[in-house]
DNA sequence: ATTACTAAGTTCCGAGTAC
DNA sequence: TGTACTCGGAACTTAGTAA
């Protein structure tokens, strides 16, 4: 919606249809639109020079029908609320917020050990370094919980252990070659999300730290 | 619609989801709906105020989330506007206005010649008596012109020669047991419309003059 | 009976600012 | 960074009327 006056052009839809002429009266949509008969007359006058309605004045009133342009409108205004009633019931996503990139992934994302797991696993040679997005802790948990596991082993060299991390297949927007990597034991607080992908997505997504993202299952 | 603020709710909708957390801010949500933030911040407060969403402060802004009734409200909303898509899209419909009943219908109803034909033709036993209703010219005859024609025939007695007249079925809202009569040469102002029907309409649908009503195919 | 103008009353918004 | 308060002005609504 956003537009001036769509309360009432809702309203004259229900009362009227979309391609009926509709005999009424100032007075009477005053009545059933609980304002005064000078407002209606001032609505209608706008919505009449935006293009919304025609008028013919009639012989008690007005007879009114709505214009094309409302009908696309409409028709738009609902197709957008059915998209969120239908896709959005049960989506998993999680949002959160971008943040620099001092995130544990960076490093794994160096080593050739992790990074062909990843390509065995994932399915995609990952970019050389890290999204990192702030979000909720407990909501990363419980996103998280709800995805298939892609386990990705730690392992030993002569000098140190490097740990194991935890991945998921998510999706940005239409794009799903990404996965959300939660390292088993990691030092930087949980409530920080680590994202990897084979394209640079600061780049790709005109991402900045700060800029908002939503990723879904 | 009818409810304060449902613009925003429906914006939140298509943002968030009906079911999910989503992180956001009073800025952010300020340069999306452009307006400021403190009318955002108001808003949202009003809207928790009223039961429409939850909230929690979070790491950087707000977790916020439509609750029960904003999706009842707006899935009720789609579903209204779903109806007026739908049906009314295509619907043959008149609508005019109550009037006495000095139409010629009246005396019509009066002839066992006719209401003979009336039964026969309509399968109900008119009550004698017609409902008048003051229209536009133009409609009524566009609206009958697309309907099935049913035509009553005139006959002669001794004394003079009775016209005959053009009969169609129609409906006020559930009511079907209706029809539009039209004699083939009216004396009265032909924007007006004459129902009949088994019943004494003006008592059925509480109609007295001036009341609107709204006659479909 | 309408519709629509003006003027006054009311609501709403946002800049400034506190926290 | 955030959210939310105050308050002056903008926007909207309506009573009284004219046409």
């Amino acid at each position: 919606m956003r537009q001036k006056n769509f309360g009432l052009l809702l309203y004259l839809a229900q009362k009227c249809g979309l391609n009926n002429k509709c005999e009424t009266s100032t007075i009477e949509l005053s009545h059933e639109f609980n304002c005064s008969q000078q407002t209606i007359s001032r609505k209608l006058r706008e919505l009449q020079e935006s293009g919304f309605i025609e008028r013919n004045p009639s012989f008690a009133g007005t007879e009114l029908m709505l214009t094309q342009k409302s009908a696309s409108l409409i028709k738009n205004h609902v197709n957008q609320l059915q998209k969120v009633l239908s896709s959005n019931a049960n989506a998993l996503n999680l949002t959160g917020k971008v943040s620099s990139g001092l995130g544990e992934g960076n490093y794994y994302m160096s080593l050739p050990q992790y990074i062909k797991q990843f390509e065995k696993n994932l399915g995609f040679k990952p970019f050389p370094g890290t999204l990192n997005f702030k979000t909720n802790q407990f909501e990363l948990e419980e996103f998280s919980k709800k995805l298939p596991l892609i386990e990705i082993k730690g392992f030993k060299d002569k000098k140190r252990t490097f740990g194991g991390l935890k991945c998921f297949k998510v999706r940005l927007q239409n794009y799903d070659d990404l996965a959300l990597i939660i390292p088993n034991r990691s030092s930087h607080k949980s409530n920080t999300g680590e994202l990897i992908a084979p394209d640079y997505l600061r780049e790709k997504f005109k991402l900045k730290n700060g800029s908002r993202i939503k990723i879904t299952a």
